[in-house]
DNA sequence: CCACTAAATGAATGCCATTCATTTATGAGA
DNA sequence: TCTCATAAATGAATGGCATTCATTTAGTGG
């Protein structure tokens, strides 16, 4: 027999009913504040402590609850981290599909999306796996594109793999964002290196503040101008 | 007193002095051993078990040594990773760089590269934020794509940030090789994502082996064409 | 009022990287 | 040949982690 539990009013979870039991019982709906609650939670976690400071411990504390109650509501912190996926994917501007040109569009979506997940590279290897069915929220970003894609003329058959083709360079850019500045210092390999350590001052003169953002703006137009030359 | 260490000569470490160890001594030159061995054995290991098997651990086992031995050698788990990365760094095709227009040379570049780092995927948050000087195989590379771009008159503040393009394109990219097949099944999500569904079946209807060659070659051959547009 | 069950609990478990005081073994210099 | 310095190996911690499980709590529909 164990202690006596921690006083019920203390808990914060909302909504604590899985999918099943509250469409058995027939609950006052909601659904929303366990996920959401504990997407809110772990989302507040990753903003104080990074994704060093997301363990399971931490997150329960944060929501007054001990560590094993979580695993009433996911199978396994991977779940956490589709959860926060998804809620990113909602922060992902897409509202240019349909009111400007394609390449227009196409820009601000890449750059949003490359700033969102920028700040969340640890959600990377997640993401590039994550089967589309577990994030209703990234297939909505998915579908706006698709539909932005295809109303530019791009042929059907070349839709999937062309927004394919645009997001492994963001999210691989998205990497670079976080790069220390000094990531192409040669040091002491200097004068084994001669060109490699000449491109890398004369990109260094020209004082660009984030060279991160150079690369990304390079390689961005010229996938727009390739994928867009395919346009029937 | 602890108890009596293993027969000494059940170690298999060849060369099992530090830099500054074997400078001051004088040893008979080698320092290959150590890392070369170290990196020999944590191939063997991600080979056989993958990167969940590639503990500090199972390593040490692998070199019929005790766990703490390794930190005799290494700082820290990264700087197997490191080790390794960089060991897959010299496997990277740039042989057409200096032989081949440079069109062809990138082409074969970005192909080994990808398929290089495909299969070493948890390596690429690594590498992507690896201060070059620590990888002396992978500057070397760098250097050869360098001297390839500049001599192809790409004008030398440019050279980095193509570089860099392509690279976050082929880390990018790496992952989707891994992708499950069905990973745009939109399931029950089907009716409410109409554009995005019949664009994954277009695809699928394409019947493509690897449908992740077909974006990669698609975004791959844009980014050529783009960058290469920029040459003087 | 009872039976059912979702959800919370805390005490394991087992794995991990890393640290440390201690011991072993080897080469250099006397 | 002996001695000393030191690199390297050892095993026993340490602390953190995700996850499991038997048990208890509390709310709901009958």
């Amino acid at each position: 027999m164990p202690a006596s539990p921690a006083a019920p009013g203390s808990t914060a979870l909302g909504e604590p009913r899985s999918e099943a039991g509250r469409r058995r019982a027939g609950r006052p709906v909601g659904g929303v504040l366990d996920k959401a609650g504990i997407t809110a939670a772990a989302l507040e976690l990753i903003e104080k402590k990074g994704y060093v400071g997301l363990t399971m411990a931490a997150l329960a504390r944060s929501l007054n609850v001990a560590p094993s109650a979580l695993y009433n509501h996911m199978e396994s912190k991977r779940d956490v981290l589709l959860l926060v996926e998804d809620h990113l994917a909602a922060l992902v501007d897409v509202s240019a599909f349909g009111s400007e040109p394609w390449e227009e569009a196409v820009r601000k979506w890449a750059w949003s999306y490359r700033d969102v997940f920028s700040r969340h590279t640890p959600l990377i290897p997640v993401i590039a796996v994550l089967p589309v069915t577990d994030a209703p929220q990234t297939l909505a970003m998915y579908e706006t594109v698709s539909v932005g894609f295809r109303d530019a003329g791009i042929p059907e058959e070349r839709i999937v793999s062309s927004i394919v083709a645009l997001e492994s360079f963001i999210f691989g850019s998205a990497y670079d964002v976080t790069a220390p500045a000094d990531i192409f210092d040669s040091g002491s390999m200097a004068e084994a290196t001669p060109s490699f350590t000449g491109a890398v001052r004369s990109l260094a003169a020209q004082g660009h503040e984030r060279p991160a953002d150079v690369a990304f703006s390079l390689g961005l137009e010229a996938l727009i101008a390739g994928l867009g030359a395919l346009r029937e």
